[in-house]
DNA sequence: CTTGAAAAGAACTGCCT
DNA sequence: AGGCAGTTCTTTTCAAG
């Protein structure tokens, strides 16, 4: 586990919620010098902190406009089973995200969707074909806010 | 809506994957000029499809190690109590994320803890304690696996 | 850690096809 | 819309305190 003290806090904060934010500029918020802040973004990417930095798009914008979370239970679970769903789950290019889950559900499934009865086509041809698929209980998404998190 | 072919799409996909790759080097792998690359990733951003950057954390490195998704129930559902609900629970540090959904819940709860001792605290003295929280399901994360999405 | 500077590289602009 | 050439800005590295 990597150890962070208050600037370094500071550092991810800020880049969380925009990674655009120049060195110099974040080095003043924090009354730091530019290389001094360039250097710890940079420690904090080779300590694996940092992932990487990725696009936030506007999914509505382009033409998505459905989101779904799926719980979805399967009928059989072995361990053969949870590698045959896993892969042709991952071949569904409306599933954004696999979430292996303990709970009520085995897995949980992030699904967009151009519309309605876009994603009942997937729901109906791709999600419920999946082998071992037991239940599945949906919520479509109405509105979504992101918070900073614990390191805020 | 926005109306893209597909070299957009094509520039899209690969920002998702990694905001951090420059246009020179998008633009050789797509056949396109430096310039070119950059006033089309412009315009994608003035139009509003690409929201930002946004750094990606290794959660686990930083200390927390539990993942949890909260299904939660309102026991009374005017739109007083969804007001009520959401400004409580945007002061839970713990909370990355609230969306409020259609579906056997009314909202959804993305929670991130140092373990499942701390989720414990968080479970009961934060999220129990909700203004008219009703019944409440929740799914420990295992593993979650990360897909390009609709339009790789 | 700081300041200051220099070098490398990427982002941005204007003009042309 | 795309390409080329040039300018501006950041990032990156270095020296010295």
């Amino acid at each position: 586990m990597i150890e962070l003290d208050e600037t370094d806090r500071a550092i991810l904060r800020a880049l969380v919620a925009d990674a655009t934010v120049k060195s110099s500029t974040l080095g003043r918020r924090l009354g730091l010098s530019q290389p001094a802040t360039w250097r710890r973004i940079k420690r904090l990417e080779e300590a694996g902190a940092i992932r990487g930095r990725r696009l936030d798009l506007d999914l509505e914008k382009l033409g998505f406009g459905v989101m779904v979370f799926l719980g979805v239970k399967l009928a059989t679970k072995g361990r053969v089973s949870l590698e045959d769903f896993e892969r042709a789950v991952t071949a569904i290019p409306e599933v954004q995200t696999v979430q292996h889950v303990l709970g009520l559900y085995d897995y949980r499934l992030r699904v967009v969707a151009r519309d309605l009865t876009d994603f009942e086509r997937v729901l109906r041809r791709r999600i419920m074909t999946l082998p071992g698929v037991g239940n599945v209980e949906a919520n479509v998404v109405l509105s979504e806010e992101r918070r900073p998190g614990p390191l805020g």
